[in-house]
DNA sequence: GTAGGGTTAG
């Protein structure tokens, strides 16, 4: 369960001691200089001396500052280097030397800029040993045109054929995510060693192209070349990224085999893929086995829990990697502030944020971005906003945090418009508005700008599916829906669980049951909610004994079900007539399945009966429930009644509804038209009189139709159509031929005092006529 | 002299 931090836990009170990595030189060179004011004291001394124009002085200087590391000491180096006429006594190496410490900082630019100046102002050609390390530089900082110009230079020097040189440009091509023009200088290479294959491994798992990076793994096996621990990490990392857990195994097995020396990194790259592919026992086994867990442990463990929505979890550890005198860094803020936001915790929120205040970590675009977030998501858009006014650095991230919390706090004007004037998006902007469309009944909005991301060229995946899928089996859009399948199977999209059970419902919705279980039978597994999906299918068509083998189906593979599925299932029998085993299967879901009914199983109860016309024992279940029956019961109560033309129990639900304070009017509607179906008007009157003292309305129920990709809706009595003309002559052929083979109008559905020859118009305007009409005239013999 | 673990938004 959650722990909250106590004021005095040590998250609170953080030491800002350096960091011991940087306070302990290894300087044997300058064995009396391990802090950068002791060698600017020295620097000082060697120019009153006259010392500094030795060349060795001030190579030995120039090491001294790249040897300390920090940005201080690296400026320096590059002011004495830059700005001191002893430049020309600066050797290739010392050159090299500062390529090295600037690229082992990430400054590229630095290092790009001393090798520009060797080249130009100090004449040197570089050498074999400048180009990895700065290569190294512009792979930090993804410079992709200054490395191809660099890789011309090694070219005509002839120093593609140096094998660590060939090394770093894979590395490079790959941290570019350039992984063709890597294996492109891997081809041509007379001789490879275990980096050369390791780092396209790599440079394959890093542009998800993980399965890539696997074979490679077993190719280079197969050529002879041993892995090392470092190539057991990517491999194994590619296979957490495929959440292969046998792939996983295979690769595990193949380095015990091979006898690859198990180090800490290897442990917790195992330890993660065994998490990523959700083997939480063999999880376990490795931290058992393990005892003592380090930072980036602690750390791989909170990230996979806020993965897998466990936000308590994340807390929990964080307590203990606390207590175990760790101090969490910005990663582990990373996942602590993400379950903030998941568990809507604010007050954790806000002292992980001081703490990162205070430890400057807020500097770091993804920390800023998740708090955030997390505001966001804790509902405090005002503290938000002022993080987000206070970046500098506003990434895509950022702004889909902003958009996606305004989002959700129903704002949709403000998202879109953000959404419009945003510097840059991605698939993720796109798909946070689109689904926010689906989410408030946009449907065609969200169909309209999956068709705008169309025309700029952007491929959606499976996120954007779900979305458009869900929005087309709302509006029911069969045509729509059959694209949408072609799509996704052009675009190579994958459908994983989530995608799928929205293709099966969108099918379901769209009146193909079949194609709905053709997508269900190919899916390679099936959560609790795809069987769900894969019931109601069978609950629109009647079909109850289908919905029960499903549901047997699904407990014989041992998927555990939940509240959910019972809806589906009761709502199954309830079409399909099987109250026996409606009543069975509501029995069993607590007492078997441990799943207690909420008030909609005892809705779908209400249903099962009443359609059955089992009106009474309908009313004594609905006594018997340990809530207060709502206006849907009562609504399909007085459904059932009307279906059985009890008007003496509709008028029993009357009673009980008055106290009732119903949103929805439909149950008042249905009410009306039971007593104007008994030819009860002056019933009819006081109801009406009554929704009328409520303010409430009847919203006109409509139909819609697809024609040609465009989605078409009507209201009864509809005349706004552009070809209202054309649908009005249609509806009088339609009557014509009707009323030639014999149809009579049935008017006892029209609930209203009015005469027959008034209730005859209005039915021949109802708007599905409508809607199928203009169907005829624009799809027949076209 | 080249390669390596944990990272936010839908």
């Amino acid at each position: 369960m959650a722990t909250t931090l106590h004021p005095s836990s040590p998250i609170l009170l953080l030491p800002t001691t350096q960091n011991a990595k940087n306070s302990s030189s290894h300087n044997h060179s300058l064995p009396n200089c391990k802090t950068l004011n002791e060698l600017k004291q020295l620097h000082c001394n060697m120019m009153k001396k006259g010392l500094s124009h030795y060349p060795n002085n001030i190579n030995k200087l120039i090491a001294a500052c790249v040897q300390i590391g920090t940005h201080e000491s690296f400026n320096y180096a590059l002011n004495v280097f830059k700005e001191d006429e002893e430049t020309m006594f600066c050797s290739l190496y010392t050159c090299n030397t500062l390529i090295r410490g600037f690229a082992s900082s990430g400054l590229g630019q630095e290092a790009i800029f001393i090798y520009l100046h060797m080249i130009v102002v100090m004449g040197f050609l570089p050498d074999k040993f400048t180009f990895p390390f700065l290569l190294s530089a512009c792979s930090k900082i993804m410079a992709l045109s200054e490395g191809v110009q660099i890789h011309g230079v090694i070219f005509k020097m002839g120093l593609d054929k140096d094998l660590f040189v060939a090394n770093s440009l894979i590395h490079f091509y790959a941290e570019c995510g350039k992984v063709d023009l890597g294996r492109k200088v891997f081809d041509k290479m007379l001789e490879r060693n275990v980096v050369s294959w390791t780092s396209l491994i790599n440079g394959y798992s890093g542009v998800n192209m993980a399965k890539e990076a696997v074979s490679l793994f077993f190719e280079m096996v197969e050529a002879g070349v041993k892995p090392n621990p470092v190539t057991m990490v990517c491999a194994i990392s590619a296979c957490a990224k495929l959440k292969d857990l046998e792939l996983g195994r295979k690769v595990y097995a193949f380095m015990n085999k091979l006898g690859v020396e198990l180090n800490t990194l290897v442990v917790n790259a195992l330890l993660d893929m065994y998490m990523k592919c959700g083997d939480m026992s063999a999880a376990r086994g490795i931290l058992d086995e393990l005892g003592d867990k380090n930072l980036v442990m602690y750390n791989t463990i909170m990230s996979n829990c806020v993965q897998h929505g466990l936000a308590g979890e994340v807390l929990v550890t964080l307590d203990e990697m606390i207590r175990k005198g760790w101090r969490p860094d910005k990663v582990t803020m990373l996942s602590t502030i993400a379950a903030c936001a998941q568990l809507g915790d604010l007050s954790v929120g806000k002292s992980s944020h001081a703490y990162v205040f205070r430890n400057g970590l807020e500097s770091w675009d993804n920390i800023s971005n998740a708090i955030i977030d997390m505001y966001m998501k804790c509902g405090k858009r005002e503290a938000a906003c002022k993080v987000f006014d206070n970046m500098s650095n506003k990434t895509v991230v950022t702004w889909n945090s902003l958009i996606a919390g305004l989002v959700r706090d129903g704002d949709m004007e403000l998202a879109l418009r953000i959404f419009g004037e945003m510097p840059e998006s991605n698939l993720v902007s796109w798909n946070t508005m689109i689904g926010a469309m689906v989410q408030a009944s946009m449907f065609e909005e969200a169909i309209d700008l999956f068709r705008e991301m169309q025309n700029q060229g952007i491929k959606g995946d499976s996120v954007t599916m779900v979305g458009i899928a869900s929005a087309c089996g709302y509006l029911g859009a069969h045509d729509l829906a059959k694209w949408i399948y072609t799509y996704i199977e052009k675009n190579d999209i994958l459908i994983d669980i989530q995608l799928g059970t929205a293709l099966v419902d969108m099918f379901s919705r769209c009146g193909d049951p079949r194609n709905a279980m053709r997508v269900f039978g190919n899916m390679e597994k099936h959560d609790v909610s795809a069987w769900t999906a894969a019931i109601r299918v069978m609950a629109v068509e009647g079909n109850a004994k289908g919905a029960i083998d499903l549901f047997n189906e699904m407990l014989k593979q041992e998927v555990m079900p939940d509240d959910f599925v019972f809806v589906a299932l009761l709502t199954a029998c309830s079409h399909g007539g099987y109250v026996d085993q409606g009543r069975q299967i509501f029995w069993s879901m607590e007492k078997i399945h441990g799943v207690s009914p909420q008030i909609i199983h005892y809705g779908c109860m209400v249903d099962l009966l009443g359609r059955a016309g089992l009106l009474e024992e309908a009313l004594d279940f609905m006594k018997s429930m340990p809530m207060e029956p709502n206006d849907v019961i009562w609504g399909s109560f007085i459904a059932a009644c009307r279906k059985h033309k009890n008007v003496e129990l509709a008028r029993c639900a009357d009673e009980n509804i008055t106290h009732l304070d119903p949103e929805r009017v439909g149950v008042h509607v249905l009410l009306s038209n039971i007593y104007a179906a008994a030819g009860k008007w002056t019933d009819v009157a006081r109801v009406r009189l009554q929704m009328k003292e409520k303010g409430f309305q009847k919203v006109a129920g409509s139909s819609s139709i697809e024609v040609h990709g465009l989605i078409h809706e009507f209201t009864s009595g509809d005349e706004s159509h552009t070809e209202n003309t054309q649908i009005g002559l249609m509806l009088q052929e339609i009557n014509h031929r009707l009323s030639q083979v014999g149809y009579v109008p049935d008017t006892t559905n029209v609930l209203l005092d009015i005469d027959e020859k008034e209730k005859e118009h209005l039915l021949c305007r109802h708007s599905e006529k409508l809607a199928v009409a203009y169907g005829l005239i624009n799809t027949v013999g076209k």
